[in-house]
DNA sequence: ATTATCTATAGATCTATAGATAATGC
DNA sequence: ATTATCTATAGATCTATAGATAATGC
């Protein structure tokens, strides 16, 4: 739905070819994502970006019009690896008792993975022109909107109780920052838990708030 | 603990009167503030700094040695700020059976007021100095374990079920970041929710998890 | 002929300091 | 004499482009 070809038409380039267009931006993604992780948007110069890249300064600006188009890319870039990762990862849990466990499980392992970038996307969105900036939220909006279809798909099933639509909305985006709070927190949390660790206790976290049912096990949490 | 005496002495200065020091630094913190929220660090520059401030270029570099000290002379009054907000905000809250629901309101609330400060803690915090950066990263958690504190005093009450303290500990970060969220996503949010929806939900969210109680609402998630 | 790439640099900043000046207190 | 403040600018960047060169395909 989002190829690179169809975001290519967001950013101006001077070049004809298309395929040369999405090529040579993927270099200049790859290498400026890096950069950024290391050292900021703001302390990156663009002649590094483009030495990093293998292409000349004059070449960066063929296919970007200014430098805030190159962290465009990189943040539309990074969106599109998390959607594909959380989608492959809600599909993956299968279901059942344990569903939201497993889905946690596996949003909190793509956040992991992706901790840098995640952690780069909340620290620079702020940089980019309105016009793009807006696009950026809309993606993140997207993603939370994945989990929420989960919730429901869970809720409808019978494995999750029932809410109304504000409150599983408002849950979806909880949900959500609480994997990308393992990135921005990771400078305390990691001093005391491993991700596994992490995961479980959100876990428990969670399902104690949850599992309102009466049980063996009342006062779970 | 903290007074402005005390930060002073991390921050070099060549001006020998202290109160004259705590007095220009609170015209260029206050200055400095305004211009990084609206525009951010890196697109602030030096002179206008100064010049808000209502001081010269040249008076600015009396009182820090570089760009980077005024940041940090402004994270650590942010927070500074919001300690005391979160310190009065949860001594108000009165105790009692809906202890918790009032912390959260209390809390929020404060997030509310300084939802851009809390915002550009999150977006410039890596630009400092590491030195630095752990300072005000320590400010975060000491924020977190006030919180932390309440909720053990609840869990003593018997107004709260009790919990092992990693999950407490857990439990307050939980927390935290869901005043912060309300500034980080307010984006999306403000959209579709007041602030008081927003205690609202969340109070509910929360309650849900915590509320294992079988009851007349059964089942309030 | 057209398309892509490169080198060299114009032009615009911006931080931080040196050195001059004013204010304060003995 | 000492302390605080100011003006003027050195020195170091950095973005973005102009104009020259190389590669490609008819």
């Amino acid at each position: 739905m989002r190829s690179p070809a169809k975001r290519t038409r967001d950013v101006q380039t001077q070049v004809k070819n298309p395929d040369l267009v999405d090529r040579r931006r993927r270099q200049i993604v790859d290498a400026a994502v890096q950069l950024f992780i290391d050292k900021g948007f703001h302390r990156t110069t663009t002649r590094e970006i483009a030495r990093t890249a293998g292409v000349s300064i004059g070449s960066l600006y063929e296919y970007v019009r200014k430098k805030e188009d190159v962290l465009y890319l990189v943040c539309d870039a990074i969106h599109e690896e998390m959607e594909r990762g959380v989608t492959e990862a809600l599909n993956r849990a299968s279901g059942g008792k344990d569903a939201l466990a497993e889905v946690l499980r596996e949003y909190f392992m793509v956040c992991h993975r992706m901790s840098d970038h995640i952690l780069l996307i909340y620290q620079e969105t702020r940089t980019l022109p309105s016009q793009w900036r807006k696009r950026v939220l809309e993606n993140e909006v997207r993603i939370t909107g994945i989990f929420m279809e989960v919730l429901a798909r869970l809720s409808a099933a019978g494995d999750l109780p029932r809410m109304d639509p504000s409150l599983m909305e408002l849950a979806a985006h909880n949900l959500t920052v609480m994997g990308h709070m393992w990135t921005f927190r990771r400078w305390f949390l990691a001093r005391h838990y491993s991700i596994e660790d992490y995961i479980n206790l959100q876990t428990r976290f969670i399902l104690g708030l949850i599992d309102n049912n009466p049980g063996p096990k009342d006062r779970a949490l």
